[in-house]
DNA sequence: GCAATTAGAACCGGATCGGTTCCATTTCAA
DNA sequence: TTGAAATGGAACCGATCCGGTTCTAATTGC
């Protein structure tokens, strides 16, 4: 199974809230609340977002995160990349990658870098905007996340979106 | 980084070995020995690709293995799913995952889906047959790993076609 | 019957990753 | 000016997963 780390998996989910804001700033604690995502691991998410630059960030009393672009402008490739590293199968396609003794002669690197494209584009073709779209109002994530969180059919910390593999 | 296992990894180093044999059957140690994969490892992922009916096995004195089908017929995807199993990025995409509170709701199920499928698709368009063809004769997978191998320029068990991430 | 070979399962150590904690820095407001 | 509220950044820890090994059983050819 090919599976998307926690962080990307999470981070989709607080982005996501993020883009029902249009570009208001949003405390991480708030968020943290809103998507019942533990607030440490918003935290954590939130700064290598920030760092990546999807996120703006506003230190100091009053501070907080807002989108650094509109939704329909970051794709979920963006979202991955920023918290997982570059997507890739194989760091054998890393040009930086150097120690693979194959190296020069590598036969399937080519079919390896189309393999990676592939996937990549796979990812790029969705956007922030098309995943928050799926939403209905009426079933928006914050007054959802609270309803299991008060009803307790969802352990505590575990994934809002989605759970663990396998 | 989204990675392969080396499971995966070793597994298409060892098909690609095979490919070239067009059906006859080779023992699990004379392949350990041409693609300078651990022999131990080569067994494993052998018996796992034999029992997903990707390659027939001979059991007894001179057994050995032998593609089931045609490398043309053979995916990538194959591969992967044969020794990783299912190919999605989480665990949501499937039916028959049913803890994720989220589940009747989940608005996000219909995009995961979407990307999954794409990201199948991208491994099922490359068979090993192509794989395969990408090694010129002159540069054969079974004399350069000897080469190697015996210039000690790779640390022994490390992989053959890739290293890994980061 | 013996040697060669695959089938299958159990097992182990280490790397990875999800998650937490701590401290520094910035900003606002009383 | 001081303190509270907030982000920035790094280190740390424990559990899980995975690469890899080992052992035993079953099968087949000579």
């Amino acid at each position: 199974m090919i599976r998307l780390s926690r962080l990307a998996d999470y981070g989709i989910v607080i982005l996501t809230r993020l883009a029902r804001e249009r570009g208001r700033p949003m405390a991480a604690s708030t968020l943290a609340a809103d998507t019942a995502v533990a607030p440490a691991m918003t935290g954590k998410i939130l700064k290598l977002l920030a760092r990546a630059e999807l996120l703006v960030s506003q230190r100091g009393a009053h501070g907080g995160y807002a989108l650094a672009r509109a939704p329909e402008a970051i794709t979920v490739a963006d979202i991955i990349e920023a918290l997982d590293g570059p997507i890739a199968l194989t760091s054998c396609a890393d040009p930086a990658s150097t120690d693979c003794g194959l190296e020069p002669l590598c036969p399937a690197r080519a079919n390896w870098r189309r393999i990676n494209r592939a996937i990549r584009e796979a990812l790029a073709g969705i956007t922030l905007a098309e995943m928050a779209a799926a939403v209905p109002d009426a079933l928006a994530v914050a007054p959802e996340a609270e309803r299991l969180a008060s009803t307790g059919r969802r352990a505590a910390g575990s994934p809002l979106l989605l759970d663990g593999a396998r």
